[in-house]
DNA sequence: CGAAAAGCAAGAGCACTGCTCTCGTTGTGG
DNA sequence: CCACAACGAGAGCAGTGCTCTTGCTTTTCG
């Protein structure tokens, strides 16, 4: 049994070795991971990672698997310091560009174009979701705190109904708005970030761009109705 | 003199022909394009297409330049026919919405995560400018009008003084904080669009993505100042 | 007008990729 | 202890981008 374990162990090792050799190739190559280099790198025959992983597709998908849980972890951490509904708001937004910052490979990875030829399997809906829950949360606790203003735009028809649905499925007790204001934020929050990573930011906001982020969190945070 | 021009107009027509196979490669089979594939398609020696594009990156790199001006052309046309700054505003959102739902991987291409070992050359930056041009002019129109009031939320140091200058060299006469709306806008634009089409809004949005487009880009408007 | 030059297409070839299959080896559970 | 499953390695297939050489056609120029 003992044994047993110790098999299984090495196949664990041996399989996040794996990972850490193919983020590695990740961050330097960019997008187009070749499983053969990752063996080379490991020493060992390409055909003997296809023990770990059926294919290189599978390998992505524990790569973003991981990579949702990485970023939403440092989201959930930076957003439990903050004080108010606001200061989590964009500590979580910094949190997530920062990440993205320094894994921009796994940004892209998981909020970039989708990768050729690469179906995103059903497993990776959930982790994909815990950025846009913690988002979700902060507004609810706005919400209840009263700290929250209904925003003066309003939603037309069909996507007002989508949202009252939404609500009434995942958040009882909140009106659709909020819901609609927590998807907002959150595409805000990718779309800041993605312009800044894959170079529409170039020759536009060139210094302070940083500045530029906190900039558009606050307009995503006074759009969805946060106020403070 | 017409012989050459002959051989001139023969070579353009096989380029445009190489480029049109390309695209039609692109929409079904995804990004990874395949130069020896596009050749097969065209019964020619795959080494043949090297006489018009010196490799696979400059083929793309055309296909990127003609995106960019179509979708620009595009918007250019759909804001012409706005009759206020804010319909312009809306028209050109739309219309750059809806080629991108035309063409998903060309979008993909100019506004996507960049594709691996890809460094976009300095001739794709001018036509990349177009959408953001027109934003920008459709803005200053309203400030000239006086349709434009300047958003609560302000610009910090940094930021600020970047978007100073950038006025000052191209919209000279507007203050900074038109400029700065200007690029949340085209960055709001661009994140709305990309966030649809690259899966952020499955299993969130699924239903009116037409009508959550126009609530974003409402959003956009507001934050930027204009009112309608 | 004919020779030189330039443009062009094709094929072979190199190094690389993902993936499959087979063949020994090695460790494990009954 | 031994059958069996897991494993690693290697060969091999079909595909890729790209280069180089070879022959042919078209243009250009003395």
């Amino acid at each position: 049994m003992s044994a047993a374990n110790l098999r299984a162990r090495v196949r664990a090792e041996m399989t996040e070795e794996i990972k850490t050799v193919a983020r590695r190739h990740l961050a330097t190559d960019g997008a187009n991971l070749s499983l053969r280099a990752v063996a080379r790198d490991l020493a060992m025959a390409s055909s003997a990672v296809y023990r770990y992983f059926a294919s290189r597709d599978e390998l992505l998908t524990a790569l973003i698997i991981d990579a949702y849980d990485a970023v939403g972890e440092r989201a959930e951490q930076a957003a439990g310091r903050g004080a108010t509904p606001l200061a989590k708001w964009l500590a979580a937004g910094h949190a997530v560009r920062d990440w993205a910052l320094e894994h921009p490979h796994e940004w892209a990875l998981i909020y970039g174009s989708p990768v050729p030829g690469y179906q995103a399997p059903q497993n990776t809906v959930v982790p994909a979701t815990r950025v846009l829950l913690l988002l979700g949360a902060t507004l609810a606790e706005a919400y209840h705190a009263g700290q929250l203003t209904e925003p003066a735009t309003t939603t037309t028809g069909g996507y007002a109904d989508e949202l009252t649905e939404l609500a009434a499925t995942y958040y009882p007790g909140l009106p659709g708005w909020v819901v609609g204001a927590t998807i907002s934020g959150f595409f805000h929050l990718c779309g800041a970030i993605s312009s800044e990573l894959f170079g529409q930011l170039n020759h536009s906001v060139d210094g302070d761009r940083r500045g530029f982020f906190e900039f558009q969190m606050r307009g995503a945070g006074r759009l969805a109705g946060l106020v403070g």
